[in-house]
DNA sequence: TAGTGGTCTAGACCACGAA
DNA sequence: TCGTGGTCTAGACCACTAA
């Protein structure tokens, strides 16, 4: 079942999609507070009507471009606090400010048991990809993370992908996670652990375990051991 | 500066609210998949513009109740997986199929002191409510919390607030927070902490600090130690 | 006073799904 | 075929802000 000829369809547009498009084009990279075009400046631009703005600027007032003040205008907003977002670990340090650098203990392609199977979506004794890390912040060790990858979805990956990033690799794959469920725990280091970490034993230890998708495909999940003494996890919450 | 009598004037809600608040009261607590009203029966039944009927929808749309299907028609929406929502303690515990207790270890009025001030957005001195609780689940202690609030906010909270939930006497006041910063580290117990929650010393705990926001108002600071054998903390992170 | 966003009307045509 | 949501029009009045 293969996409031979899909007779692509060139088709226009639809009106409020060309007036998004355009403010966001206009505005996508402006200071905070920069002011937009107004409703009834676009409605003239566009020879459309008002209601067909409103429906553009919904959108991006929705997703967080833009911010509405009633009697003075639409202008760029704030960027929100982005807390919470999804970042690989060269990202998460790189927010705090540290130099990340990794160092591979063990690469290699294995069969999925029972446990990493249901956690990948997968049948034990699939192909995975076991991907183990000392993770570096600074010089000093950060945290051991132990990574199982979905073979199917990263052919190759184990001959072409290590030297970078994880989330970058998979992003040149269009496998860039889109979403992920951490939980977190606090607990003792083992032996190993505190010796990778280099710790005392006895010093407390974050856990967490990853679960990372993109689109619908569990592409990652993982188990890393931070050490409590170097790292915090900042999460916000809303109401929704 | 106090409110003496604010005049308060009775008016009609806006017609797309009244709409928005008829739909959602009548599929409340309907299941997954229960039609809503079509847009032009309630365009009938409030005697209103289409535009006006789609603008409550789409609110309910965006707030996740509803589901439109185009050609089909609008349904009640399957609830999201809403880990990572701000949820008390209480529902926090309910949700984990847990009975939520609290016992008050201290609870008064208080001068700020430079942290707390600064954290509430507040000034050193203000009066502040100091409230410590060892929180049980299903009869166990699982955490113990040390929350400071802001007095000017909460007239009268310690003679009222004190027996119910803290996140619903809020609510009462108007002041739900709707928004949550957490800060999550690993560590040891003190003596007095280790005691209260009935762990051997040498036992790893979650500290977690959360700064809570109503509106654009801090109502709560606090710092809660939770046992780690008994609590693991979920996060949900998405791309943006 | 002039301009802004917020609300609202009374229509219209379209693509899609179900019967 | 008929009902649904998706899009769009060409106006209108309001409350608010800034000059």
């Amino acid at each position: 079942m293969t996409v031979v000829d899909n007779a692509v369809v060139e088709r226009e547009p639809l009106k409020h999609v060309q007036v998004r498009e355009y403010v966001r084009d206009l505005l996508g990279d402006s200071t905070p507070g920069t002011p937009a075009p107004s409703e009834r400046e676009l409605v003239q631009k566009f020879g459309v009507a008002r209601m067909t703005v409103r429906q553009a600027m919904d959108a991006l007032v929705a997703e967080g471009l833009l911010e509405r003040i009633p009697g003075r205008g639409t202008f760029v907003a704030k960027p929100r606090n982005q807390v919470g977002r999804l970042l690989s670990y060269t990202a998460e340090m790189q927010r705090r400010g540290l130099l990340a650098e990794s160092q591979t203990i063990l690469a290699r392609r294995e069969q999925a048991g029972p446990g990493v199977a249901r956690a990948l979506d997968l049948t034990e004794g699939d192909a995975v990809i076991h991907w183990k890390r000392l993770r570096r912040a600074d010089g000093s060790p950060m945290c051991v993370e132990d990574a199982y990858l979905n073979e199917v979805l990263l052919p190759g990956f184990l001959q072409s992908g290590m030297p970078t990033s994880l989330y970058h690799s998979l992003a040149m794959r269009g496998m860039r996670p889109t979403w992920a469920e951490d939980s977190v725990t606090a607990d003792l280091p083992t032996h190993e652990e505190a010796q990778a970490l280099e710790i005392a034993p006895g010093t407390p230890v974050l856990r967490v375990s990853r679960r990372a998708v993109a689109g619908d495909k569990v592409v990652e999940v993982s188990r890393s051991v931070y050490r409590a003494d170097r790292f915090t996890l900042y999460v916000q919450l809303s109401d929704d």
